[in-house]
DNA sequence: ATATTTTTGTACCGCTTCGCAAATTATTCT
DNA sequence: AGAATAATTTGCGAAGCGGTACAAAAATAT
């Protein structure tokens, strides 16, 4: 990684995204500002600009960067090798612990809780969120499919159903914790509902 | 309904406040100018704020109507009086009737997919959110409790649970009509997600 | 008719927004 | 040392933002 020519730059691209992603997290596209940006990065209007484009792209960025991160993380729990109770559970905790954070308050997934706003009006950020949609779903149906096939999960089951089933208590799950509904224990939602999905 | 004294305005409130939730709905509260609704309404700035109060406040009644009307027909549905399995298809393919509204595309919940971005830093669209989900929950609770008092269940089913994991199928739904996944067949998640919840 | 009350329309305020052009700084190559 | 390269800083400009002051308009009450 030899050093060019010119002045070297005075951030961490990642880091930077990642600083990026902090603040449209808590906010959403529309209402972060490229002030809010610039002041979460450190990195004053034209470098943001240069570095990575106008601020939609800026968004497309660290949420891509976001999704790869963690549904990585959500596959490597749902891959761990465990019975596949064990591996859901696993699934579901992890992404409950993203899901929580957020200094001032949990602020559930960062994409599906800020970018189904803009999917409406914007087909880039539309794809993406679609895109990410359908890998947990993918990934959901491969496992059960494979717990299928070494016979843990009996042979009537239907793994693309409980996959998409599967995915619907993830999605419900970023909602809920963002709305800080206060009467749902996130833990025993995920318990119960993988108790349902496994049932017969 | 007497006509008091002065001039008589020009519009009718609820037929602004629906105008006012259609440019909502689209693009969220944020990415919505006042100049937007102002276009959607007919009704100039002055009026709007006569009317209704700021911003925010156009948003959150615009979107309590929406809830008044779209949840009491979920309701109605849900508590039909037909067959468990069918009042559920019934619940579910009402919402989606709703949720694939739109003239440029399927814009899936007002409520879900605009309020949830907004829930993490105004903590009153977050409250009135997550009224909104309770009372979906609740609803589905008390159906299944209905219907297993009714002796339709079975006696070792847990309603709460049961109800919980309805309402993930219904926030699931929302966000994938939204998001425009290309694979889902929104009939066919609905069915088998009713049958996945209805196997013993 | 005249006064009173309420809504409407025009115009404007101060502020923020995004994106960019130009000049400055820091580094490497010759 | 000086040229070349690349990133940073300053600052601008046109547009958009939410909200409001004020006067004209349209109805009722006297």
């Amino acid at each position: 990684m030899k050093r060019g020519r010119g002045r070297p730059r005075a951030y961490d691209p990642d880091a930077a995204l990642d600083a990026a992603l902090k603040a449209f997290w808590a906010r959403g596209l529309s209402a972060t500002s490229l002030d809010d940006i610039s002041a979460a990065t450190g990195m004053n209007r034209p470098s943001l600009y240069a570095a990575f484009g106008d601020k939609k792209s800026i968004y497309r960025k660290s949420l891509d960067r976001y999704n790869e991160q963690f549904l990585g993380r959500l596959e490597a729990a749902l891959f761990a090798g465990s019975s596949l109770e064990d591996d859901l559970i696993s699934f579901y905790s992890t992404a409950l612990s993203v899901y929580r954070s957020g200094e001032r308050r949990a602020l559930g997934c960062a994409a599906i809780c800020t970018a189904t706003t803009e999917a409406a009006s914007d087909d880039d950020i539309r794809s993406d969120l679609a895109k990410a949609l359908d890998r947990i779903d993918l990934a959901l149906m491969t496992r059960f499919q494979q717990a299928q096939a070494r016979g843990q999960l009996g042979p009537s089951a239907a793994p693309e159903h409980l996959g998409r089933v599967a995915a619907a208590i993830l999605h419900s799950l970023a909602l809920r914790v963002r709305a800080g509904q206060e009467g749902l224990d996130p833990e025993a939602f995920i318990k119960t509902s993988v108790a349902e999905i496994l049932k017969t």
